[in-house]
RNA sequence: GUGCCUGUAGCUCAAUGGCAGAGUGCUUCACUGUGGAUGAAGAUGUUGAGGGUUCGACCCCCUCCAGGCACCCCA
């Protein structure tokens, strides 16, 4: 390798292949929000770091973020995620829009993290939020969303699972085990990392929390019933919505999930892989106030986010990446020879007159010309010489099946039809 | 930010202190109006970067860079 400039650690280039794989995913979420009303906004991707000032205890930001200084000596932030973004957003003009909001956006993120598969420092990220609503038919349609969408990118209810779970309910059980208030948030941050940790260090953590065996126990018991739900009245009812909303077989409890982001209050869940093999593909929940914290007046919502780079992984990992995304309808118009390339120059600009998009060659063998048709991943290719030149034809090829006919030039615009 | 592993041709990988190789891909030809195959020939490297040890370094040592695993965090 000579000495190219090296990128920026943590980002990726997107040669076409790449882009059109983005660009396709973009298409396919776009799809699952606006099947159900979801409307596409965006924000900077410059924030002061005021916006996330509320926030400012959190690790993602302190320590996370990318910030900089402007040529004014002003802190700028790039954007680690999007929702204080929309809190703002709804907080401007919070008398003017209609409630319950259904907003959804894509857009690059920045976190200042070691990557590694499934993270990098720049990603893309798929973000939707229903706000203004407390309902629980609110939280299923969240959860339909997500579930439609990794329908509709084929991923089977075999492959992937959304798994749920509700904090009210975690918080009212840990009550019972007599756990005080004080040691909750720390408790339910071990509880969601309990399968990342060997069962005897857990334990030790745990205990230094303050909790004494049988507490330990009942909490070792609470995460291994798959029937707590049933204790919940509102989960009682999104698992009903949601099969109603035809994707109950996508929809899992696990008392496991707690999520670490602080501001959800009520069902949380996440997506994954059925295999563990990767990182979540989504996560969300519901909040209690999402506007709250940048001045606005307080607002319930559901949410979740997607991030790019894990849902590709997956989806390359059951083969499900689409591959002929390069040339989806390009006509190559070959060049027989010099004094051809005039005719064949008017061929390709009646095509493009017609809206077809058309590549067209430089004069070379016909069997390079093919050649480099079939590497670009172009479909269709046309020979215009001497004999179709007298014949008023010309020599349409399917560069997938190699089928070929010789069309009337005066019909070359329903060939492809 | 912490610990560990890895880095050789476009790609996947050999070579373990002694002349940098294979497969695949690429280029050309067999084929002067046709890209999937076959055969033949050919090209491709600052062995991630810099320094050190050594008669001699892809190999051993140090620093840096990158990405992979586990933390942390999370999409």
């Amino acid at each position: 390798m000579k000495n190219v400039v090296k990128s920026v650690k943590g980002t990726r280039d997107f040669y076409p292949d790449e882009m059109a794989r983005r660009t396709w995913l973009v298409e396919k979420l776009k799809s699952a929000s606006e099947a159900f009303g979801y409307q596409r906004y965006e924000g900077p991707c410059l924030e002061t770091i005021d916006l996330y000032a509320a926030k400012s205890g959190e690790e993602l930001v302190k320590e996370q973020a990318f910030v900089f200084e402007d040529r004014g000596g002003d802190p700028i932030t790039l954007r680690p995620e999007l929702t204080p973004t929309l809190a703002r957003m709804v907080a401007n003009q919070q008398n003017e829009l209609v409630f319950p909001l259904r907003w959804w956006a894509f857009g690059p993120f920045w976190r200042y993290e070691r990557p590694q598969k499934g993270r990098t420092r720049e990603f893309y990220q798929w973000n939707i939020d229903l706000i203004g609503s407390d309902a629980v038919q609110a939280d299923a349609e969240l959860l339909a969303v997500a579930a439609n969408f990794l329908k509709l990118v084929g991923l089977k209810s075999e492959m992937v699972q959304v798994l749920v779970n509700d904090r009210r309910l975690m918080d009212r059980k840990l009550t019972e085990i007599g756990i005080n208030p004080q040691t909750k948030p720390e408790l339910l941050r071990m509880i969601d990392r309990i399968d990342k940790q060997p069962a005897d260090v857990w334990e030790k953590n745990v205990t230094a929390l303050g909790l004494d065996g049988v507490q330990i126990d009942a909490i070792k018991s609470l995460l291994s019933n798959t029937q707590l739900w049933k204790e919940s009245e509102e989960l009682s009812q999104l698992f009903e919505y949601v099969n109603a909303l035809g994707v109950g077989e996508y929809i899992r409890y696990e008392p496991k999930i707690i999520r670490g982001l602080d501001y959800y209050t009520g069902l949380v869940f996440e997506a994954h892989d059925v295999k563990g093999e990767f990182r979540a593909i989504l996560g969300g929940g519901h909040y209690a106030n999402l506007v709250g914290d940048v001045g606005g007046q307080p607002l319930p919502g559901v949410g979740f986010a997607m991030g790019d780079v894990v849902i590709m992984l997956v989806l390359e990992a059951y083969g499900l990446l689409p591959s002929d995304l390069s040339y989806p309808g390009t006509v190559f118009v070959t060049v027989f020879s010099e004094e051809m390339l005039v005719e064949s120059i008017r061929l390709a600009t009646e095509l493009r007159e017609n809206g077809f998009h058309v590549i067209l060659a430089e004069p070379d063998k016909l069997a390079r010309q093919f050649k480099l048709a079939d590497r670009l991943g172009v479909k269709f290719a046309l020979v215009l010489g001497p004999d179709e030149l007298a014949n008023e034809t010309i020599v349409g090829k399917d560069l997938r099946t190699f089928e070929q006919h010789s069309i009337p030039r005066k019909e070359i615009g329903s060939f492809f039809g």
